[in-house]
DNA sequence: CAGTGGTCTAGACCACCGC
DNA sequence: CGGTGGTCTAGACCACTGC
């Protein structure tokens, strides 16, 4: 049974969407709309904060709630964290990989003060390119200390979602990244992989990625295609 | 007066940071902490929300809440959203700009789409070169549609930030905007101006602002030098 | 099963807005 | 000033977790 909140802001959503609500339109008072909806006026308000947080409702002190223009859905929003597996299957596509290598090498100043190690601690440095219908369309490259991983992770020669991999091998979730964009010259030795065509340019997220206590597990670098892969979001005044 | 579920995050927080509540540790219970601080459980719970929205506490139904890792803020994070001014303000540089044109042009398909016009609806086309200590940093061009802004637009050399002209001047906030990453080639024309060092490469964001009501209010390519500007964020799990 | 967080209520008072 | 949303309470019952 889905509480009543809920139930109510997928209403209240229904009925923007409807137009029974409209665009700009202040909505009648939290104690009415409670009262229509037969719960307690901080019911409804809960209500109304699921819908304020996704951008639909404004609601501002002493004067009212009001619809916004209803604005569209971001697909591929990069603020939702999905493995390079996922993006490349949600987009219809068939998913591949190769391994280029995989090491244990000291790790430098950067690996180390993101994953919170002392310089030149061994780290697995596992580098692959993924595929999208058998075309290379990123090369990534993954910083692991070492006590994270199996034996098994070094020996299997496809590895896929290396989420589902942790999650399901190791029972550690990750819940959380950090990002630093990155544009690489188009020189980059990583990069030259996915150069096929003459128009293509190259993205690079520097992640860190956290288990759900927040502990670094791995940094990666990913270098994305832009022609093939979209990164949007929605940024709002703090 | 600050109300009690804010004074109490903030409380909370600071024994997080004071390591009084330890990484991983369970808290007491909502009943017993909010007795402890002599308010209500559900103004205990508001006060975990805000900590939970920030990623410092985890709450699982039915087990407890539990302090995770801090973890570090994010400098420049993208998802705020910010003027170009405000950021090269913000990081301690001189800022200056040189319009390079202005121009009433029929809108095209991608703009028109974006702004919700019709194709060749004409539009104002701002282009403008952003300096920090009078080096460029940003190239941006913004297309706003004529009814927003007035005479006084087309006349002034020195704009600075539209964020603070729409607010100032014609009294229009601009809360949200929707955000395309891109890598434009380096043979762009709007990348030249920027290249000024070889190893220099630039990232474009295509944003859509909107209005407080979510109206699309102006649609601008920005490019943005990357050795000179940071972007960060942070992503979750759905 | 006991203990935890998740939802919900009815009512109260406060802070803010616009007339 | 009246009407709106913002905060807060004391208590209730439910849903989930882990032993």
């Amino acid at each position: 049974m889905k509480p009543s909140y809920l139930r109510i802001s997928e209403q209240l959503d229904q009925y923007i969407k409807d137009g029974i609500f409209k665009k700009g339109e202040k909505l009648p008072s939290e104690i009415e709309m409670a009262s229509n909806f037969g719960v307690s006026r901080e019911t409804f308000r809960s209500a109304v904060k699921v819908l304020e947080r996704e951008g639909k409702l404004f609601v501002k002190h002493g004067a009212g709630t009001f619809v916004v223009n209803p604005l569209p859905n971001i697909e591929n929003n990069i603020e939702t964290l999905q493995s390079i597996t996922d993006m490349i299957q949600s987009a219809g596509l068939k998913e591949g990989e190769k391994r280029e290598s995989i090491s244990l090498e000291p790790c430098n100043q950067e690996w180390a003060d993101k994953l919170c190690l002392s310089e030149g601690t061994p780290v697995i440095v596992n580098k692959r390119t993924r595929m999208a219908e058998d075309v290379p369309v990123v090369v990534s490259i993954n910083i692991i200390p070492e006590q994270f991983v199996g034996e098994e992770f070094i020996q299997q020669e496809e590895l896929g979602s290396l989420f589902q991999y942790f999650e399901e091998q190791r029972g550690i979730y990750i819940s959380r990244t950090d990002v630093e964009l990155n544009v690489p010259l188009h020189t980059d030795r990583n990069c030259q992989k996915l150069l096929v065509y003459p128009e293509t340019t190259v993205l690079m997220l520097k992640q860190l990625h956290y288990d759900i206590l927040n502990e670094p597990l791995m940094y990666s670098m990913d270098y994305f295609r832009t022609d093939v892969f979209t990164f949007t979001m929605r940024r709002a005044r703090g």
